[in-house]
DNA sequence: TAAGAATTGTCCCAAATGAGACAAAAGGCG
DNA sequence: CGCCTTTTGTCTCATTTGGGACAATTCTTA
């Protein structure tokens, strides 16, 4: 994202328009916001806005396009030498992503936002993941529609599971530890 | 500073600017800076800081005299009924603009500034400062050139304790306690 | 429900900015 | 010192933005 050869105007406009959204999203929720709102904490005319996005659910969804496309980036890098690890760097981009997936995902977020990430994470399934199996694949045979509907169901497992550790990771933040979610996942099909 | 009617990009660069600014001192150093830097770290083009500044001393006059412009009016405020409250104010002053002046003062900042901080200080000095006396007044006659002489030995004592107060502050910092100086101002003179 | 207020989304034109080139000055460095 | 690189300060022109107006829509709240 942010292509090199955009005009630099472009990219601050972006940028300040980004800051201030998640800001505003910590302070007063997702839904509440208006484009006015976003555009003068970002010191950005309401215009502009509307020149760079349709509204306030472009925003966000590119913000997290920018951050699922880094994300497959590195994923894609991971995968060609230690495809295990594929996992692990996932959740070295939320802790990265931290401050805009709280403000997106927890209390203060919105709904709307949480299905869009659970589409994007089921796509991100289908193209790169293998869901890890068992202790062997073979004992538990995976089911036909398994492809389409396993990723539905991974990902709601996912971004709930995100959900839940960056709730925690606000409440024991206080505690000063870091904090690790290990989430083995199972997910065969016992087919009839 | 910062006129209502100003348009609101001017406000939207100066403001990129002085952050910029006091961010790269904090990292290299006032002296080491360049023009392009800053704009650079500001995302302004070098010819929109020219517009609006003359040169890097302009941005950090600019951004002193703002300071210091707030202080006065809240100086000019407490005059009216607590005299003896001034210099609280000024030190509340300094705590407020914390950063800035560790910036612009600390080991990063540049004697330049220094200068022009203890200038300042002494025409605050001359318009609205009287010097706070010992016990008695007129037990050590003030000498004949005090008015003159006596605001720039203060100021360069200010300033120097406000420098010493943000240094150990930076020290303190870990205690995480609220620190105060009380600074009792002895400035008579013994007449020959 | 109905009237009033706020927000949306779009438009135009004046104003500020970005990109880039330029000569002049200032800084390194052998 | 003399060469080379960086920085400065200024300039033009294309591009983006800000301000403000507008009807249409949605939200309040009486």
């Amino acid at each position: 994202m942010t292509q090199p050869g955009k005009n630099l105007r472009v990219k601050r406009t972006h940028k300040l328009l980004r800051e201030a959204l998640i800001e505003l999203i910590e302070e007063r929720g997702f839904d509440a916001l208006t484009v006015g709102e976003i555009s003068e904490r970002a010191m950005v005319s309401r215009a502009a806005f509307y020149r760079n996005y349709q509204d306030k659910y472009d925003l966000v969804e590119q913000i997290f396009d920018e951050a699922m496309s880094n994300l497959l980036d590195a994923v894609a890098d991971i995968r060609r030498e230690h495809p295990p690890q594929v996992w692990v760097k996932f959740f070295e981009h939320i802790a990265e992503y931290d401050r805009l997936y709280r403000a997106l995902l927890g209390r203060k977020g919105s709904p709307w936002f949480v299905m869009r990430m659970r589409a994007s994470m089921a796509e991100l399934i289908k193209k790169h993941g293998r869901i890890p199996n068992g202790p062997k694949s073979t004992d538990h045979p995976v089911a036909p529609f398994a492809d389409e509907f396993l990723p539905d169901l991974v990902s709601t497992m996912f971004v709930e599971a995100i959900t839940w550790w960056l709730e925690q990771g606000r409440t024991l933040h206080a505690q000063r530890g870091r904090h690790t979610l290990r989430l083995t996942c199972l997910c065969t099909f016992q087919g009839s």
